[in-house]
DNA sequence: TAGTGAATCGACCGATCGGTCTACTCTCGT
DNA sequence: ACGAGAGTAGACCGATCGGTCGATTCACTA
């Protein structure tokens, strides 16, 4: 049973009108699968990129490759935002790390914010093979050891505990502003966060 | 495509022998969904609970009736289980969170740990219409109340912000504990909650 | 200009999905 | 002894799933 209305998919196809059908279908794979969740149907992802069914089948050979390709690169995107937010926060690791939560704590006021996409994506896939885990797991230990680095650089007593307590604000904010949007969990994070980053200043 | 090879699913029955078709129906619902997750068959649920396909439809309308009622279950029995262990710290309010955390953090070494069924159905869950949300919410709603009436027994300055990094931080480990297993997520956590919690003593 | 590879359309496949329905069995209260 | 309600078995439904494939169009290049 269906509770909501279909949300209108062709949409998408006029906002992903550039590049080959490689790049629609990665744009389009984005979008529904982050909307919609992974469950969604090969069909709407075909319909929406507007791409032949079979350009699928050859370029990733399959759902499975096209998903775990997709969050492959959304890794990278959001690894390339992590160092940015970091970047603003100039030299100072902890003024970085700072900068960082401030970012974050701004990421669900964004139209259609659903968390986040990796947890999502690992949580939804119950079956232990799917290719998207391996991908999911190396993009959280990397995000892991760019906080470890700063924590370190800023001289901090305990870097791999203090590591972990930030990725657990992050998450748990991340998840709880999906699933409660009307309270401000990344508010009462960054706050957390920032007596983690000044713990033995 | 699937990668792992098939779990037996008979062998459920057997454990839920006890009680009729409606009991052992929500045993194998609780069972399966939280370790295939919620895309899991109806087949399959009616295989293990080894019950008619229409005696599901009699006393639960369908799948999502079912799943609805099993989470509402679920919840009461988790919060009864949060209970005891805020009893077991004794009066204290500090001593009774203390408590809880310390038995949070040995959650995740049960075998078979998948994170927190609720978070995990809510974020599977893509459809917003779906009964299930609003009992995950309620659900969640309740453990944050709970929460933020031992900070305000104790006294606490902020005891809305705490809760809210409480239920991060218990979330966040969750999410992480069921992503990457090898390391202690809860351990992190727990030393955390402690610094909210001594907050303003 | 002829040839080649990529992309398209859409039919088609078997499997599975959630759900409906008929027919039969069992048990229990009257 | 008998009828009612609960449970069971299993065929069946339309829809959708992920995936395959033949036929065609098109752009680029040798």
């Amino acid at each position: 049973m269906v509770y909501s209305q279909v949300v209108e998919t062709t949409r998408i196809a006029k906002a992903t009108r550039a590049g080959g059908p490689r790049d629609r279908l990665m744009c389009a794979a984005k979008e529904l699968t982050y909307r919609d969740g992974m469950q969604v149907g090969v069909d709407a992802i075909l319909t929406a990129a507007d791409v032949a069914r079979r350009s699928l089948y050859q370029h990733f050979g399959g759902k499975d490759g096209l998903v775990a390709e997709m969050l492959k690169e959304e890794g990278e995107r959001m690894e390339q935002i992590y160092a940015d937010a970091l970047a603003a926060g100039g030299d100072d690791p902890r003024e970085r790390l700072r900068a960082l939560f401030a970012f974050l704590e701004k990421l669900p006021d964004a139209p259609g914010y659903r968390g986040c996409r990796f947890v999502n994506a690992d949580l939804t896939l119950a079956d232990p093979g799917h290719p998207a885990h391996d991908v999911v797991r190396a993009h959280k230990q990397r995000r892991r050891e760019m906080l470890e680095a700063e924590l370190r650089a800023a001289g901090h007593p305990d870097p791999v505990t203090a590591g972990i307590q930030l990725e657990l604000l992050i998450d748990g904010a991340a998840v709880n502003a999906a699933l409660r949007p009307e309270e401000r969990h990344t508010v009462a994070a960054g706050l957390l966060a920032q007596i983690v980053i000044d713990q033995g200043s």
